[in-house]
RNA sequence: UGAGUCGGUCAGACAAUCGCCGCCCUUUUUGGGGGGAGGAAAGUCCGGGCUCCGCAGAGCAGAGUGCCAGGUAACGCCUGGGGGGUGUGAACCUACGAAAAGUGCAACAGAAAGUAUACCGCCUUUAUGGUAAGGGUGAAAUGGCGAGGUAAGAGCUCACCGCGCAUCUAGUAAUAGUAUGCGGCAGUGUAAACUCCACUCGGAGCAAGAUCAAAUAGGUUUCCGUUAAUGUUGCUCGCAUUGGAAACGGGUAGAUCGCUAGAGUCUGUAAGUGAUUGCAGAAGUAGAUGAAUGAUUGUCACCGCAAGGUACAGAACCCGGCUUAUGACUGACUCACACA
RNA sequence: GGAUAGAUGACCGAGAGGCCGAAGGUACUCCCCUGCUAAGGGAGCAUGCGACCACAAGUUGCAUCGAGGGUUCGAAUCCCUCUCUAUCCG
């Protein structure tokens, strides 16, 4: 039995660690969304998202977009590489359906996996 | 059946699995229980509570409100009533005090725009005459109509209508009246122009503020001093701090508190036309902080040919309103047409 | 969350009840100047609907100063509501 559980810990929390991340990371990106992603030096894996009010005006848009993004990281937890993630939402992703989004997020997050296994 | 007016209710439902954020119990790593967005959570347009500014003060300035009465913690809100307006109607709208305290503005046109030396005209008989009936302009031109009167005219006089004032009656009042009397009628509009009158308002806001406290030192307390600067509101006064000396303790990042039971909701009953209030009873705790309340599956409801979707929309200290966005159901009423 | 400011031609920007479709500048178009270009000078230049008109050109009427209401004889200007944009507060 897995743990799926997805607390504080496995958050991006204070802006210092979105600096770090931001500094030369490993990139996936699509019209509608980009993934960063570094390695870290914990156990696991962390995630921070970022929603501009330009690309979702209403907050019940950004919190739809979010939860989605945060279930899906939280199910697939073991699947994925130990990194630093940084979500960032863009362009006409509120024109896209739940299993758009879902799908998306599963090809980009394989292409994060095999690049950074490269560069390591 | 169609069109419309005014209200009311709900905000897809149930189950399973995996999660998120508080709370409680047991236990120390788990297990169990129970709770978790809105009618607008929105805009921040008003009013309060709460916190700090010396518990908050004096004067001027400034801002707001503006028919009357009531409700309320308070309001620019609500209820009832009056006046005015819109609509065939149900109904709806209404910043609706004062223009005779004073000042300003009224383009163009027009003779003239609030002031009458009156342009054309009319009358008389020539003068610095009388006249406001007729004409044209304009958004607006000094009551209307008829009769008398006159040189021609004119509220100059009279009747009716309108207007103003006073009294009376009804009403708590605004106000109203087939009421009575007086005034012959002067003064156009604008106060969402200044202003006057009446009433209200100290300032900032939970990023308020309080506590614990790495770094770092620019500090704190007491005494002295009162020019200047800063703060407390725009200003003045008043007050505080900065300055000098002596003595020792201060508080940025961060954390914790503030943080949710409240002028609350529902039901019954009493008072009241009603808003609302009194009494009794019942149910019920969202409280995060780079910010929880979700996803998947199944059945049913609705929309769609189908894939699929479920109006508007997400709490950030809390309440009372207003405004705006918006789906479905439902009640009462109005108008039109048809049928009986 | 709270506090504040603003929106005017393609762009910047003045106007703060009537003379205002609206100054001025930039850009653009045409003409002059020059052997050519730059600079300089002159003229033009918003959109929509309609009328005159065979068409074009030209003339002209109405509407539009973020949107919708109100006050006023008259609103870009005053008042209210909404939309959008920007700034400040840890």
């Amino acid at each position: 039995m897995t743990n799926l559980c997805f607390q504080r810990e496995l958050r991006l929390v204070t802006p210092d660690h979105y600096k770090r991340v931001f500094d030369n990371p490993v990139k996936a990106s699509s019209p509608n969304i980009t993934i960063l992603a570094k390695p870290n030096d914990l156990e696991h894996m962390r995630l921070g998202l970022i929603v501009p009010k330009k690309v979702l005006k209403h907050a019940v848009d950004r919190n739809r977009i979010k939860r989605l993004t945060r279930n899906f990281f939280r199910l697939n937890q073991h699947r994925l590489p130990c990194l630093d993630y940084v979500f960032i939402a863009k362009g006409k992703i509120g024109d896209m359906t739940n299993n758009e989004v879902v799908n998306l997020l599963e090809k980009l997050c394989t292409v994060i996996s095999r690049r950074s296994k490269k560069s390591v």
